[in-house]
DNA sequence: ATGCCACTTCAAGTCAACTTGAAGTCAAGA
DNA sequence: TCTTGACTTCAAGTTGACTTGAAGTGGCAT
């Protein structure tokens, strides 16, 4: 697959495709003159990208975790950035059901519809900073 | 409340707090002197910015929440974004999973052992480019 | 074989969201 | 009163993730 049908299947620009090359998240299989030419399994990798930016890693830690293979030191690394996501997910739903309340809601200032506040309140007091 | 009570409380740093007041997205109620003071009702302001960032909103789309009382164009707009969210949480989801997976998998690459794959491979096939 | 145009490189630019630094102010405790 | 140090402003710097532009190359359809 050349530049520009990777762009289009995974929905990036080719820019980008090259900036992940050049950091190292993803390898041309080769050239052809100065093409490059990609292998399909490019397609999971930027997928994996995808999936990791996501859930707030940087390109630089993805980069690490596709080429490390330290044993099991981070497992707990990973098992706390499994909490984290859990924490987002819990703050994402929150945001969903406040939007769908706000969108149904006429107060004036959408953010601070009796709705939001209240799934606010709900998950304020547990008080973890930040 | 002055500054360094709130960012304590609100756990962020005071050079945050005035840049978000330039921007308009907090107001201190008064000032003692120089120093700002904040009125207690921040702390709820700055969990729902949290929330919004949280969420994927710019400062300046939250600050647009804030202050913008249009009727109800947006009612679609803000639907959309509930929808956007739970692909978000969806992609959450999975990454969740594939972490908490590959914490117990031996594999030498962390983000393609075969659990995550799987996972990934389930996801896919929903053919939404980005 | 020729011309087009998608590709290439590399340096520089952009953008959001802050942070940092310098220089100054002032509330409050000793 | 005097000092201390937390506050203030404003401009400039930082970071991550890309994007853009200029200048050049070469695969491929005609």
């Amino acid at each position: 697959m050349d530049i520009s049908e990777v762009a289009k299947q995974a929905g990036v620009p080719p820019s980008t495709l090259r900036y992940y090359e050049e950091k190292g998240l993803i390898v041309s299989i080769g050239r052809r003159g100065l093409h490059r030419v990609f292998a399909p399994s490019v397609l999971e990798r930027l997928a994996l990208i995808s999936l990791g930016r996501t859930a707030g890693f940087s390109l630089d830690e993805i980069a690490r975790l596709f080429t490390e293979s330290k044993p099991r030191i981070d497992r707990k690394m990973l098992a706390a950035k499994a909490e984290e996501l859990d924490a987002t997910i819990r703050k994402l739903t929150t945001m969903r059901k406040g939007l769908l309340g706000a969108a149904a809601c006429s107060f004036p200032n959408q953010l601070e519809c009796p709705k939001f506040r209240r799934l606010l309140r709900a998950s304020l007091p547990s008080r973890k900073p930040l």
